[in-house]
DNA sequence: CTGTTAGCGCCTTCAA
DNA sequence: TTGAAGGCGCTAACAG
């Protein structure tokens, strides 16, 4: 366990670590007898570069840090999974923290991770706060949002996300054309920029139709399959008047299936179903879910990009990159 | 982005770094009263340590690199969920790298998680080779190996998994007690431990209810859903001389449910199915998936457990831990 | 209780 | 083309 080191090479060579160093960064100022002959030797001793020290010194680990809500979430792993695959190919490796989408956990990840001097960070902000991420920007850590952003107006960072007023405007504008014109839309939390944008596409869709807005067909807090379930319950317990439920995510519509498949609704015949996100699941359900499909895989690679010139200092004012959503047409609506 | 350092403390404060060092690190052996100054001053100047400094001083890193196949599929996801969770409540951090289930990029993986100089090791093996297994073992880097082990006869390596010869058993049993003679078995590829565990519990299955071994029954190679769709539809094409089906995986599941469906064949009727992992999906499926389930987040965090103990020594001659897998009957078998 | 010295492993001047 | 010296930020002896 214990590893070989410049010192250890030099010393079996009969030359100065500085020389070493120059052999094994293959710089130009080094005879290339010489180098290639360090070069063997350390290749026969076993050296691996010791990258905690090389990063003291240069000040880069090559790092970045992934504060993400939630790593075996289907929606968040793929992104993981970009974020990854990304980093890879240009030499970087990422510490993942997961944070439970909770803002205090948040909060401590991103200060260990500045602890261990990432060179930049990606980050699925909980929203609940943000003196951490102000606090990223006060301090001038290269920092991503991904999937969720402030408004822009008032506090400006760099971010990747879909656009989510235009696929709840789709999303809902289906539903209207498919003849519905009760639409219950199962929110996310309202401080979650998507859940906000997603509830403003809603209505523009509902307004564009010409059909007035019904503050009761509109509930929030949804997020995960249970919030789905129970609202839904909740729902189904008043007299029905509405025929298609919109819900904020692939995991609330799950719920929502569930709740209907008791109450022995026939989904769409009865109610039409439409989620959000286009987790792996929704093609695979007993009605396969029509939902609005977020590129998750490359909004990770987009972020990395843009962290990536972040750090590389390529970037001066903060820049947001949308990704398009798409949507995919199943059976429940 | 350039942080506060002891040496800037120390100079502010007007004691040493040493002191400064010894205030921040808690240590008794310094005053009470300058202990809380210096506290006090490093919070106002905004001091985050360097983890890196403090590793290259103390070597060691907290953090333990994490090699896993793939980040998004929903088998591994949540055992990295659990390895996260289990590594954060010690106070350590995770380098994740995804391997694709490819050798060369395990290979590499483990070599740069090395040059990171984490303290310990998480591997799911690809298996197709263990060199860099072996190399990690010569060098007594710490490592434990997740899901999948090599003969421990022959190459002995701390490893948390399941015991998979139980868990085809006991699927394969059950087919056999609801009036299955002919059960196709698609394999995963027979490098992976998993793979010859799950042949070997199919095989004693049959062999315990007096069932004679039809290697015409056994095919192998199936990891992926269209590996499972393709060997389905191989299968529908011959006569059709089987009434069950047991698959590697879920995912080999779902890949053969698609086929059978294709085929018009009806779940469970007329061929029944079983999967192995039990994946999120599983219960969501049109006919829910009879499966076996692996303890997939629990994987994770007594993997990190058992690595802890590694790096900090208690464990003298290599470890296994089994964990118990269960069978979860639902409506395709 | 506090400071001085030294060094973790590496890289970067600067001289030779 | 090579080496010596210094230092990244931190901690661990060792003195005092």
């Amino acid at each position: 366990m214990s590893h070989i080191t410049l010192k250890d090479i030099a010393r079996e060579a009969g030359v100065s670590t500085t020389t070493v160093s120059r052999a094994l960064n293959n710089k130009n100022d080094i005879s290339i007898s010489t180098k290639q002959r360090i070069l063997k030797l350390a290749k026969k001793m076993g050296y691996t570069p010791n990258a905690i020290a090389r990063g003291l010194k240069i000040k880069q680990t090559q790092t970045v840090g992934v504060a993400i809500a939630d790593i075996s979430d289907p929606f968040f792993a793929p992104i993981v999974k970009g974020i990854e695959k990304a980093a890879h190919q240009e030499g970087y490796h990422i510490i993942l923290c997961d944070t439970d989408e909770d803002y205090k956990k948040e909060e401590e990840a991103l200060r260990t991770l500045i602890e261990k001097r990432v060179d930049g960070l990606l980050v699925t902000p909980a929203q609940t706060d943000y003196k951490d991420i102000t606090e990223l920007k006060r301090r001038k850590i290269p920092f991503v949002l991904l999937g969720r952003h402030f408004n822009f107006e008032l506090f400006e960072t760099d971010y990747v996300a879909t656009d989510d007023i235009e696929g709840a405007f789709s999303a809902t504008t289906y539903l209207i054309k498919k003849g519905h014109k009760r639409i219950l839309f199962i929110n996310g939390p309202d401080y979650v920029s998507s859940a906000k944008e997603r509830l403003a596409g809603y209505k523009r869709a509902l307004l564009e139709a010409g059909i007035g807005i019904d503050q009761s067909l509109i509930r929030k807090g949804g997020i995960k399959m249970e919030d789905g379930y129970k609202i839904m319950k909740e729902e189904l317990k008043k007299s029905l008047n509405f025929t298609a439920v919109f819900a904020y995510s692939d995991f609330v519509a799950l719920g929502v299936i569930k709740a209907l498949k008791e109450a022995h609704l026939k989904i769409p015949r009865d109610i039409a179903v439409v989620g959000y996100d286009d987790i792996e699941v929704a093609a695979f359900l007993e009605v396969p879910l029509t939902t609005v499909r977020i590129p998750k895989y490359e909004l990770g690679v987009e972020g990395f990009k843009l962290l990536k010139r972040k750090i590389a200092n390529e970037i001066s004012s903060p820049q947001k990159v949308i990704l398009p959503t798409e949507l995919i047409i199943r059976k429940s609506a």
